[in-house]
DNA sequence: ATGCCAAATTGTCTTTTAGACACTTTCAAA
DNA sequence: TTTGAAAGTGTCTAAAAGACAATTTGGCAT
């Protein structure tokens, strides 16, 4: 089945999904977040996980990637599934409500989430001519401290996911463009594992996996010693993962 | 909200919730499965796990619970989200759709499903005067090789997930009796990570988490030396864990 | 009573990994 | 040429993982 043929009554009005994204700038983690440009005198304008109703015919996965897609064009994206959420009460804020009045056909339905985090590089991300695209931010995870409906309950659980993820499977690639230095890579698990961690036992745990190729290039136009760039090395992964390894975990 | 003030109309018929419950008999893993009883001459009879709508007022987990005591009998059950599984093509047997037409008033409906494991002590469970629960049995993981719906791909993820999580929380002594042998804590983790763990590197390592209290009292009418009887120390547990400790892993 | 079987219990040595820790190098910009 | 800023690098110690085998203790059969 292709977009454009699916009518907004193929809609399912019961099941969504909803989708962290998370990007790095090589200071911080972001998360990108619609900004739903409420005004309402008394509430806040809370920003949201883009997302939206699932067609009858598709697939969870399917529906999330759809969504990615039509928010930032990337296709091919890193894709996991955090889990199901249904409270009946996710929808107790007067902003929500008013939301989902101006953009669903049955405001009123209670609506079941299959809720996906996404790993992207945020370069990839060029806002799209699309009705959410518009209003797409990145906020840095940190500053995040309230969102709409149950997002903030399904950012935490996101997050926590990729902890763990990331500790049986080198994910963080994704978050990171094709070249990149050992001090990014570094500062990346910094911020997912949220602690700091020792430089020379970093480099001397990640070099030892063999997953990483040195490009014997250097960065270029820093005002200090340059750094050499890497790359991930796809083969040696698959080598490694045959055998079983789940240690990533630092 | 009680269950006995739910009518049939208040179900949703589009979501519902199925449990994987895990369960051991000292020498495997068994599954508690609901024989659907059907005599199709050309297809198999096959099993399915435990599961059912929900209502459309209650909570995700909640039905799960609900659906765990109305199989088991069993409160305070052991639960972990698995995910939401949807294949919009999840319904593609025969067989599935002879049993809706029998049990459900939309058997056409999709549903898209919570899927859950659960941990019981197999001996908890005594089959109520349930319609299911008469027809639940138990079945060794390794006999499993077809289930209804999608309900096999649901149990593999379930067992990934169990390991998984068993790696970062002992959640196995869900599995065991109140008071049990070391061997047989040892056999439940070979059984879970389905490899051989040296026994002597294992008692090493789950002795030194302090989270066992030795009971002084042996097991008695054994054909060979007895063995003592211990059990789970929850306050050492919560004092380990309080310092971020995550490494139960074998 | 004796011997046998079956599983429980126990310790050491080696290798690998984790963790702590500080100085030198290299480039750009002032 | 000096300075600032981050890159890069090695060793020692402690802890954990992994391999490995003999002894103990009860029930049961003779």
């Amino acid at each position: 089945m292709v977009g454009n043929t699916r009518k907004k009554t193929d809609l399912n009005p019961n099941n969504s999904v909803d989708c962290v994204i998370f990007g790095f700038d090589f200071e911080q983690i972001k998360v990108l977040l619609i900004d739903r440009g409420q005004n309402l005198g008394n509430s806040k304008n809370l920003r949201a996980l883009p997302g939206n109703l699932i067609y009858e015919e598709e697939d969870l996965d399917e529906a999330a990637y759809r969504v990615l897609e039509e928010l930032t064009g990337i296709k091919d994206i890193y894709l996991e599934q955090v889990g199901a959420f249904g409270n009946p009460n996710r929808v107790n804020k007067e902003s929500d409500r008013e939301w989902l009045k101006s953009i669903r056909d049955e405001p009123n339905a209670r609506v079941i989430t299959a809720a996906y985090y996404s790993l992207v590089k945020i370069d990839d991300f060029v806002p799209r001519a699309h009705s959410f695209a518009k209003k797409a931010e990145w906020i840095p995870l940190s500053e995040i401290e309230e969102l709409a409906f149950d997002h903030f309950e399904i950012l935490q659980e996101a997050k926590e996911k990729l902890k763990q993820k990331i500790k049986i499977q080198p994910i963080g690639f994704n978050l990171l463009p094709e070249k990149f230095t050992l001090s990014q890579l570094h500062k990346l698990y910094e911020c997912i594992f949220e602690k700091p961690l020792d430089k020379r036992n970093f480099r001397r745990k990640i070099q030892k996996l063999n997953i990483l190729t040195n490009l014997k290039e250097k960065q270029r136009g820093v005002p200090h010693k340059p750094s050499q760039l890497y790359k991930f090395n796809e083969e040696n992964y698959q080598l490694l993962t045959q055998n079983g390894y789940d240690n990533f975990g630092f």
